[in-house]
DNA sequence: CGCAGTCATTTTTTT
DNA sequence: AATGACTGCG
């Protein structure tokens, strides 16, 4: 056992080899936590011979609970069945066992944000409401909010008069589908743990519970942790108040400022050694995150090189930025960096769309975590509707969405007719067979009539076809593929593409997970709505875009940090109070610390915001970064050499000193060293003086 | 009912 | 700029 320790520092010693009370780990950028977390697990199931399947250790995405997985059975050295999940997941589990006690179904549906907002637009409009005031993104995430404890549904009247009949409307349909939308399935899951008998059982049967990314969890997360573990405080959390980035999810601060107050005689460990970053890049971060108040206070250090100064791009547009990114990625890539280690980053999607052009512009290829999902293109999700529309006896949101789709002549008072039909009638099948008794129309009867047929032909071949041929043969019955030719012309044949991806997929998870008929296609449907954009990652050699959000967790050689504007990041809807202000530095924060070894920054003087360019003031951010760490990169002069190649290795061995301070000229950055010894040349960037050529001796080494 | 043309909205971040 | 919703005609 006692090597499961080598290679850990004190403090994450014993964090590992601590159980005596309530555990909180805090648990800085870079600071080996998830080595932590494996290795305590490994700890419980050799050493305290924790049975692994009654260890539950809870992340932040699907992917990360893989990766978790995947590295405590490289410790153990077998399978090791942790359950490692999400709450999302962990509560979909819950449920499926339980749904019953909380009046639902076992086999229920889950919404993801597109459905939902469907079925708010549609509910919106039959209360006829103004769809501008009552626009429904807004109104979903009110309802959200609301679910989430962070306000009550009347105190949002002095908003939306009407917010209170909406809500109930809209659980009220979700009900009858039998369906959960996210946030249920959190505030289901803890309604479940509320009843004694399933508290006591769960409680007892798990040995130990673990929780990452603890300053993401809201409330009703932190509720289901605590009631799986108050009795034996067998619990500890890792969390980092610094990157706190989903307050407007619900997530609470609080639930990591107040952690010993929730949890008597809690243990905090703080972890602040970093591994991950150079000096230079540390030190931005340091300085930029000690801006904000409301934190618990701590620094990072680190005994790595001080690294190349931090590169700042002022270009003169949105387009202009974009090729610097791509110019400056090449120059990388001809050095030898691995288009895996390079990772650009944006605050918003709709920047992504510039970058991706420059790239390809110069041939690299790369990679978008996030944005369009694959689950939420128009024609996969037209093809789940019908799947889910065989499958579930009612699903109203799924049946209305294929209705049409392909057009069949079914237009908007059909559609009025079926969903007064569908307030009654308890099923998809039996609602179309009523709506063609009362067609007039022979054209819109037959049509009806074909509908239900092919659905429950899709029903039938739920269990002789294989995944794929049964999605292909969804994709060719019901005529979408011809539908697809005549709407798309320009990319029918990527679209066409997708569905067959769909299919494979659908054949893999089958294979893996070896489910069959409709117990499968339950499991992949819940599975796919609660994926994850960093699930999308892929392995390849290609450069990776995506959100600082997305970021989260991950780290890379070389990021670019882009649109480093006013109004974009800090993002303009942030701007109005001070909280908003610190969640977008702690932002910035998570953004420079995914950076082992080169960080560039940029902003655009212009930027093409709906279609028209605007003006652009450069981020208080930056100010906030010591003007010695940064090194602005000028147009047109060649770009300066990179020093050596960029690898992950090299931050660890590098000896020579690469931060020195000068007595008139201050701290520098080392750009060359010529000779060795104390009557070394080094040549040096200082901040207020440019670049130095001074003998060793007069230099005090920094780092 | 479908279509073509017009209008309006989008861009905060996502399980 | 680009997508989707809406409108009025055939």
């Amino acid at each position: 056992m006692k090597e499961f320790l080598k290679g850990l520092n004190r403090e994450q010693a014993e964090a590992v080899l601590y159980f005596d009370s309530p555990l909180l780990i805090l648990a800085g950028a870079g600071s080996g936590k998830t080595r932590v977390i494996t290795y305590k697990i490994a700890y419980m199931i050799e050493e305290l011979k924790y049975k692994p399947e009654r260890i539950l250790a809870v992340t932040f995405t699907n992917k990360a609970a893989r990766e978790m997985k995947e590295r405590v059975e490289g410790l153990v050295g077998s399978s090791a069945p942790v359950i490692v999940s999400t709450f999302h997941s962990f509560c979909v589990r819950l449920l499926r066992a339980h749904s019953v006690r909380v009046g639902y179904q076992p086999n229920f549906l889950i919404l993801d944000s597109d459905d939902k907002k469907r079925l708010l637009r549609e509910i919106i409009r039959d209360m006829d409401l103004d769809s501008e005031l009552y626009n429904p993104s807004a109104i979903a995430s009110v309802i959200s909010n609301i679910k989430n404890g962070l306000y009550s549904a009347d105190s949002m009247t002095i908003y939306y008069d009407r917010i209170r009949e909406i809500f109930e409307a809209y659980n009220k349909r979700l009900k009858e589908n039998n369906a959960f939308d996210f946030d249920d399935l959190l505030i289901y899951g803890r309604e479940l743990l509320r009843d004694p008998e399933l508290q006591k059982r769960y409680s007892d049967f798990f040995q130990y519970v673990l929780i990452d990314e603890y300053q993401d969890t809201n409330r009703v997360q932190y509720e289901i942790a605590r009631a799986l573990t108050k009795e034996k405080g067998n619990i500890c959390v890792v969390g980092d108040e610094d990157q706190c980035i989903y307050t407007w999810r619900g997530a609470n601060i609080d639930n990591i400022l107040s952690f010993e107050k929730d949890f008597p005689d809690a243990k905090i460990i703080k972890l602040e050694k970093n591994y991950r970053c150079t000096k230079v890049i540390l030190d931005a971060a340091n300085a930029v995150i000690e801006n904000n108040k409301l934190r618990k206070g701590k620094k990072l250090y680190t005994d790595n090189p001080a690294g190349e100064p931090i590169r700042l791009y002022a270009a003169e547009s949105d387009i202009e930025e974009a090729n610097f990114v791509s110019k400056t990625v090449k120059q990388f890539l001809k050095k030898g960096v691995k288009p895996s280690e390079i990772a650009v980053f944006y605050r918003t999607n709709s920047q992504s769309r510039v970058i991706e052009d420059a790239l390809r512009k110069e041939g690299i290829s790369y990679q978008i975590v996030g944005g369009l999902k694959f689950y939420e293109r128009k024609e996969i999700k037209d093809i789940i509707a019908y799947l889910r529309v065989a499958l579930f006896e009612k699903d109203t949101i799924s049946l209305l969405r294929i209705l049409n789709v392909p057009k069949r002549g079914l237009g908007s008072a059909v559609e009025k007719k079926l969903k007064e039909i569908l307030e009654k009638e308890s099923s998809n099948i039996g609602a179309l067979k009523i709506l063609s008794s009362e067609l007039k129309m022979e054209k819109q009867k037959r049509a009806v009539e074909d509908l239900v047929g092919t659905i429950e032909e899709i029903r039938e071949k739920l269990h002789q076809l294989k995944p794929y041929d049964l999605i292909r043969f969804i994709v060719v019955s019901t005529g979408y593929e011809e539908y697809l030719r005549k709407e798309n012309p320009e990319d029918w044949e990527s679209r066409l593409e997708n569905t067959k991806e769909l299919g494979n997929t659908v054949q893999e998870f089958s294979e893996r997970e070896k489910l069959e008929g409709e117990e499968l296609y339950l499991e992949f449907l819940s599975t796919i709505t609660l994926s994850s954009d960093q699930d999308e990652i892929e392995e390849e050699e290609k450069v990776t875009l995506m959100t600082v959000h997305a970021s989260k967790g991950l780290e890379f050689p070389v990021v670019f940090i882009t649109g480093l504007e006013e109004g974009l990041f800090p993002h303009i809807k942030s701007l109005d109070t001070k909280e908003g202000i610190e969640e977008e530095r702690r932002l910035f924060y998570v953004a420079i610390t995914r950076a082992k070894r080169l960080l560039a920054l940029s902003y655009a003087k212009r930027r093409r915001t709906f279609g028209s360019y605007r003006d652009t003031r450069k981020s208080r951010f930056l100010e906030e970064i010591p003007p010695y760490l940064i090194k602005e990169v000028k147009k047109r002069e060649s770009q300066p050499a990179v020093t050596k190649e960029i690898s992950v290795k090299s931050v660890q061995k590098e000896k020579r000193p690469s931060l020195v301070f000068h007595k008139k000229f201050g701290k520098g950055v080392v750009r060359r060293i010529e000779g060795a010894g104390e009557n070394a040349k080094v040549t040096a960037f200082f901040a207020n003086y440019g670049e130095k050529t001074i003998v060793m001796k007069f230099l005090k080494v920094l780092g």
